[in-house]
DNA sequence: ACGTACAATGTAAGCGCTTACATATTAAAA
DNA sequence: TTTTAATATGTAAGCGCTTACATTGTACGT
């Protein structure tokens, strides 16, 4: 057995290789700072003690950590994952480090996920959705934290956004579904309290049924969490309205995916019976059957963006700005038109 | 425009509350030992200053993180998610912040991660999976770092480990897959390379045909990543050996809704024409049409279970123990009978 | 051979916090 | 009231690192 034996530092190193911290700092941080030789006795001092920096000591001093913070509502589904994976590599690329926690959609959950990443010394964070309180962006600032914003746009919002604007990529997909003759519109919402895409959604959706001259009370409107099973249950309830309704629209694929297994359950043909709509255009939405109707979201460039412009900010190059991205609809089987429903 | 003004330290509450920095210390770590009015009178200027102790201050002065590292191979799939969303659960539960990278499934990047959490000063570490280079363990004891060893179980191993046998849970499907009369079997495994679980599913495959009187060189094997478009184009490999698989094992769910995606691309029926089982019983799984039949990892109870037993051994109460948990055959329509095939 | 300029290395002062120990205050006991 | 024992608070020594500045060594020009 071994002794109880510490994890070495710098001056175990230093002793070892017989100089002193600050050339084996310089090793660690500006090896051309160092004479070949030297360098050499270092690095297999560091090699042999099986020698690590301590993170702590080293942000303490140089009051830089390259980590960047990104804090997502879910990791359970694949909703953020494409993104963040995106987001990931352009940061690794640029010799950042990325660390991640999530929220299961709870602010003040999030709250202090931030407070804890800041502690951490992130140098940067990325939030999903602009919609918190305000004492948080205070907080921020004052810590001198740069803080992007992604998975929205807004350009009223004073925190850089880089996103896409929920409210009228799904205002072009109600345009789509009401141009199919469905009137009888059934929503599943996720939660709206304190969740912009949430609400931009809904609001998208209202602002179509107006500007075509319908009225958003004829909407019949569920809000739930945001798993598969929500949407089931959703489903379930929409379906015993009358007139039932003859398209369901999903505030994301997630939920929709959710209506769509409970439609089967229930024996009802899709697009047949009912139509299905989603949001997000995840994996999931082209695997099943049929393929869901959605709205399709730039991940990856949203994700790689959002690290391009937040190490800028990181590094003093840019004030933060915002930048609106593009979504577009993709059409697939689960949206039919009314005079084709079997009803 | 305010001044630029860094954030406030301890230093500041403590001047502005007109105490020593011990006596706001203690507010923040041992309030009982702080006599009301002083603790309030702290309590406000920190609320007023907006302060957050900082933390690689706070570790190097106190030792403790109270910070969890987890290292999975992706997040892009939900493979580890649901897992991993328990073990983080009963973390929070038990005081402790989870911290997660994703390795891409690339030991290099992985080891890299395990530094990077290791000097930022992690408790304890998760690792998934046990086969990796022998050096990191050495690091790992070296720096005292408490590792736990998850999806995977080995006795012989001596990390700690708390999962399943992947060999004996694959082999059960095995056996039910040749009892339904499959000979020809295709098998899609991830990288078995500095991949337990992948080379212990192939291994129990072929122990399986073994046992059974056959031979283990029937099998067409082809490894790949670990995405869903992997799993379609190895199945598109599969599809044109003669002959044909009437069967396509798969090393895990992710791979299985690929191949299960092109077969109806290519117009196959499953089961009628091929027969597909996958491995995890993510999700998806249940959501595919036909759904997958599987191997059913015990996710929840994984996480939860792994994060208990790691912070006792952080916490000095273990010496670290290894669980074997159960899997179980999930059977669904996507595996069929020999006599059933259409071919 | 000597002085200069520059490169290599060393010295030591913090970074913001915790905590052992010292000191001041208060309440209870005598 | 005085002594004693808690209790509350302050003092200051690190924790492991980076880096400004000081020192030493080397190569070159003259």
């Amino acid at each position: 057995m071994t002794d109880i034996q510490s994890a070495p530092t710098l001056d175990d190193v230093a002793k070892a290789a017989s100089v002193s911290t600050a050339t084996v700092s310089r090793c660690l941080n500006t090896p051309a700072r160092v004479t070949e030789g030297t360098r050499d006795r270092v690095m297999r001092a560091i090699e042999q003690l099986g020698y690590t920096p301590n993170f702590g000591a080293r942000v303490m001093a140089a009051k830089r950590t390259f980590t960047i913070g990104a804090i997502i509502p879910t990791m359970e589904n694949a909703i953020f994952a494409r993104g963040l994976q995106a987001f990931q590599e352009e940061l690794h690329h640029r010799g950042y480090t990325l660390l991640v926690s999530s929220s299961a959609y709870r602010p003040d959950v999030e709250e202090e996920q931030i407070r804890t990443l800041v502690a951490r010394g992130a140098d940067g964070l990325l939030l999903i959705g602009y919609d918190r309180d305000p004492s948080i962006y205070n907080y921020l600032e004052r810590q001198n934290v740069p803080t992007l914003v992604s998975w929205a746009f807004s350009s009223e919002n004073k925190t850089p956004s880089i996103g896409f604007d929920n409210c009228s990529s799904i205002y072009a997909l109600t345009e789509e579904v009401l141009k199919r003759g469905h009137r009888q519109i059934g929503v599943i919402s996720g939660i709206t309290q304190g969740n912009d895409r949430a609400s931009q959604r809904l609001k998208g959706i209202k602002k179509a049924l107006t500007d075509n001259g319908l009225s958003p009370d004829t909407l019949r409107i569920i809000e739930t969490a945001y798993e598969i099973e929500n949407g089931s249950e959703a489903f379930d309830q929409l379906m015993t309205d009358s007139p039932r309704p003859t398209v369901v629209m999903c505030g994301n694929d997630v939920l929709a995916v959710g209506a769509l297994c409970r439609a089967r359950e229930r024996g009802l043909n899709v697009p047949g019976n009912v139509s299905i709509t989603g949001f997000d255009d995840i994996e999931l939405a082209s695997i099943v059957t049929p393929a869901l109707t959605t709205v399709h979201v730039p991940h990856r460039e949203m994700g790689r963006k959002a690290a391009i412009e937040l190490v800028d900010m990181v590094e003093g190059k840019s004030e933060g700005i915002s930048v609106e991205l593009q979504s577009f609809l993709k059409i697939r089987g689960s949206l039919g038109t009314v005079e084709g429903n079997l009803i």
